[in-house]
RNA sequence: GGUGCGAUGGCCGAGCGGUUAGGCAGAGGUCUGCAAAACCUCGUACAGCGGUUCGACUCCGCUUCGCACCUCCA
């Protein structure tokens, strides 16, 4: 597979060539984890996902890690707010986090570090910077990151250094540095950071934001590694801090592709509480929605376009999605006790499919080849090709993840209900239209639905 | 002020200098006793105004509207 991804860094689509031959270092900002996660956060992980199955259908071995903020502003505010320990605060979100991942089938990361877990790192961070005259320490106890002493700030988000200005939500006075481009990357303690705090040479604090994914990313992917993703929003400033600080730190190139995923909005509206249009994925969850719809709505679009989230959009994914499961279930009746016979059918489309996942992980492309597959499957499937038409969906799936996942179970048929479609049946060997349809509304009522077809009929339970 | 992105038929959403995106909804049809499913056909879609071109939704310019980032939001 030639893969190609757009890197921010050069703003160019590039044939993706990873350091060694066989695997991918690829880290992925996570959760800050002082509440639950919302739908526009899961876009990105579902877009990070999608990088990690393609990189995984391409051969390779993948090394993803990915970050638990566990100790910045929010999470200390909670946690002060609710008397209760920090660790003991964030500890339920992060098993939400992972309950959420998993109900959008979103392939689990090898590595999530904490970043509590990697103060000392972060420490020896710090101060290799200390030692390259790029860190200073301020009269409030917090260190920060001379950004003019470091040439190429700004090369991530195309920023010029003359340009910046103070910005509306940055409150200069807040703050106690040199220049305020300049950057915390470690905080000295104050009263509310309550008992929230480690011991640094250079005095009691924590950790910076930027410099928790410089430090765990290093530490487990080496100085220079392939992959970096998160939201547009973290491309400045944290991505470009995070390249001054570990490219300052060990004068080597730190990522060399970065993707940004664009914004998730609401009915053309970014998504905010006070809208009113604000989802974590339990809301969605909650409204009878599932995780297979919401993750091909997720995907229904290309990662870098922003994605108008609607509740159309999620009924729409749910109709085709049961035309996908009538189309497997019959595929399943046809291939009975058969192995899939080469050639496969359906070839040429899984090259489309392939082809556009390649493109920058086009996955409307792609989903675009693979309903053509699910249209040419129930036109052509006969007992010989069936079970090829199967391994080739299973194929597509490895990347789309939504074939397996939360199909529609196979129900057994109560005998109540075998009675009386066997019943049915002689009705209308007998032409007892009258009763044949009595019968058909009668399963119905109880929640089954009737297909004939020339092999007989078909029960299938219905859900509303 | 700086840096970027976008405007596609009822909805979601790709794409390309000339050839069907795809899904959902809607209309008609085939099949069927009917229904359902499946399949087939259908929409005078490319924000506006100029320009380049034999030809532009696709390239260039301008205009309008919208979005993002500009110090801790994915």
């Amino acid at each position: 597979m030639n893969l190609h991804l757009y890197n921010s860094l050069t703003r160019r689509l590039e044939s993706f060539q990873p350091i060694s031959p066989d695997h991918v270092g690829y880290y992925s900002c996570g959760p800050t984890v002082y509440n639950y996660a919302h739908i526009g956060n899961f876009r990105a992980y579902t877009f990070e996902d999608i990088l990690h199955r393609t990189l995984a259908y391409a051969g390779y071995t993948v090394i993803q890690v990915m970050n638990l903020t566990d100790v910045d502003d929010k999470t200390i505010r909670g946690s002060r707010q609710s008397g209760i320990p920090l660790k003991q605060y964030t500890a339920p979100y992060i098993q939400a986090f992972f309950d959420d991942a998993k109900a959008l089938n979103i392939t689990p990361a090898q590595i999530y570090p904490a970043a509590t877990d990697h103060i000392p790192e972060m420490i020896a961070l710090v101060q290799k910077l200390f030692d390259k005259g790029l860190a200073y320490k301020s009269p409030d106890g917090s260190v920060y990151f001379s950004v003019g002493k470091h040439p190429t700030y700004g090369k991530l988000a195309h920023l010029d250094r003359d340009n910046l200005r103070v910005g509306v939500r940055m409150n200069q006075d807040e703050y106690d540095k040199e220049s305020f481009g300049d950057f915390a990357l470690w905080k000295g303690w104050d009263q509310n950071d309550g008992d929230v705090a480690w011991d640094a040479p250079w005095g009691k604090g924590r950790p910076g934001w930027h410099i928790e994914c410089s430090a765990m990313s290093m530490k487990y992917l080496g100085e220079t590694f392939d992959l970096h993703t998160g939201g547009i929003d973290n491309l400045f400033p944290h991505h470009e801090n995070e390249i001054a600080q570990a490219e300052g730190a060990t004068g080597k190139p730190f990522v060399k592709t970065w993707l940004h995923c664009a914004h998730l909005r609401v009915n053309g509206e970014k998504m905010s509480k006070s809208l009113g249009n604000f989802f974590t994925l339990r809301d969605l969850l909650a409204k009878g929605y599932t995780g297979r719809e919401i993750r091909l709505v997720l995907i229904s679009a290309h990662y870098r376009q922003p994605l108008n989230f609607t509740f159309d959009a999620l009924a729409a994914a749910k109709t085709s999605l049961e035309r996908l499961d009538d189309c497997l279930d019959r595929l399943e009746t046809l291939a009975a006790g058969t192995t899939p016979a080469e050639p496969l059918p359906g070839a040429k489309l899984v090259n489309q499919f392939d082809t556009a996942i390649a493109d920058d992980l086009n996955t409307p492309e792609a989903l675009a080849a693979f309903w053509k597959l699910v249209r040419e499957a129930n036109t052509e499937a006969t007992p010989t090709n069936a079970a090829g038409y199967l391994q080739q969906f299973h194929r597509l799936d490895r990347i789309l993840g939504i074939v397996d996942f939360g199909r529609r179970p196979k129900e057994t048929i109560p005998p109540e209900i075998q009675t009386l479609a066997q019943a049915r049946q002689k009705a209308r060997a007998e032409k007892n239209w009258a009763e044949s349809d009595r019968i058909r509304d009668l399963l119905a009522q109880k929640g089954w639905q009737v297909r004939d077809s020339k092999d007989g009929q078909t029960l299938k339970p219905i859900h509303a």
